[in-house]
DNA sequence: TCTACTTCTTGCCAAATGGCAAGTGTATTG
DNA sequence: CAATACACTTGCCATTTGGCAAGAAGTAGA
């Protein structure tokens, strides 16, 4: 009977094998679709939805200083979407979520979250993988930043994640490499003159 | 009886009221200390213990491509200090942990860890809060890193942090910082002139 | 104390990146 | 279909930062 909702099983399934306390976990998700364009988090509100992303394309950002979009982080499909500053600490959110496709996943509410954390160990476990290889991979961007140049960054993500350059529109993606989307325009006109 | 380890017990006092409940938590956390430039923790091996650092400062570093020293934390007193990725998955750590100074705190195995994540949920409530805190602090750097000149974020650290241009050499902040000594002694300099 | 090492600074120049504005091509939409 | 917005590129020049090497000053050890 639960059945349309064979993706949150699907990615429960590894962590929690038992399929009563996947039938459980399944029950406090509920679908949400998302037009393009439109906002799963607005800054400056409080984060209410811990999202399952099973089909789409998403980008956080914020706005610096002066004004401008940086973005910050890029969802695909299969991802968990969410902000864990906001959502866990219901602190007023400093970024913003948004549908760069259309987009259908699945959501939880910060209580149900922490009813089933409570309540199933191998579920919590599962949670904390996921806030542990988010904060990883952070990190390893970060080192990124430091210690590579913006073309070795480009090269990098364009190589790890090409998926990013079919959905998101260059400028968000020279944001979110730190750099301007004219030195990403002429990072990729020196590459491709290196190829020929 | 459990009085030398009030320190343990004064750090989670805010997220576990009842003293039977610190009876238990302390009683799993043991004495470490550490000599200046000794390791918590060595790039390569699998983090093993969590620490609570009661005294002194330390700092986490990596090696980037070129095999030059990168610094990616300093922590001081009443921090928790561990390696997120190594600890929580068992994989082999990425960086190094080194004692700045002389250091005194109390540790906690995973095993341990974990037995009272799973018997006290308000310890967990606060394990999970340190997590959330560092991910959402290292956001803001990387925010940072992308929007401010150089000279801003070093300011901003002294401004926020001034403990660690009393503990830590200017190259370990500069690698920090994401630029090289040299530019931070320019910055340095450039800002002292202006002040005058 | 003498020596060696580390830390910090600085000069010189090169490389990387930004700011601004213009131009081209492509969607979008009324 | 016209009009408008958006995406991307490029030229020109300024600013920021890096690389390298040398030197001054402080520190730690033998």
């Amino acid at each position: 009977m639960e059945n349309e909702k064979a993706f949150v099983r699907h990615f429960f399934q590894a962590g929690v094998p038992q399929p009563e306390k996947l039938d459980i976990i399944a029950q406090h998700f509920h679908e949400k679709l998302i037009d393009k364009h439109d906002h799963l988090l607005s800054e400056g509100k409080i984060s209410q939805e811990y999202l399952l992303l099973e089909s789409g394309f998403m980008r956080a950002y914020s706005l610096d200083t002066e004004g401008d979009e940086v973005t910050t982080a890029f969802y695909g499909a299969g991802q968990p979407v969410f902000d864990v500053a906001s959502f866990f600490m219901h602190t007023p959110a400093k970024e913003s979520i948004q549908a760069l496709a259309p987009c259908s996943g699945w959501v939880i509410s910060f209580d149900d979250l922490n009813k089933l954390f409570h309540s199933i160990p191998e579920f919590r476990e599962v949670g904390r993988g996921i806030l542990v290889k988010g904060y990883a991979s952070l990190k390893l961007r970060m080192q990124s930043m430091i210690t590579e140049t913006a073309e070795t960054r480009y090269a990098m993500l364009l190589h790890s994640n090409p998926e990013i350059f079919r959905q998101a529109p260059l400028k968000h993606i020279a944001s979110y490499l730190g750099i301007t989307d004219s030195s990403l325009s002429r990072i990729r006109r020196d590459i491709s003159r290196q190829h020929k």
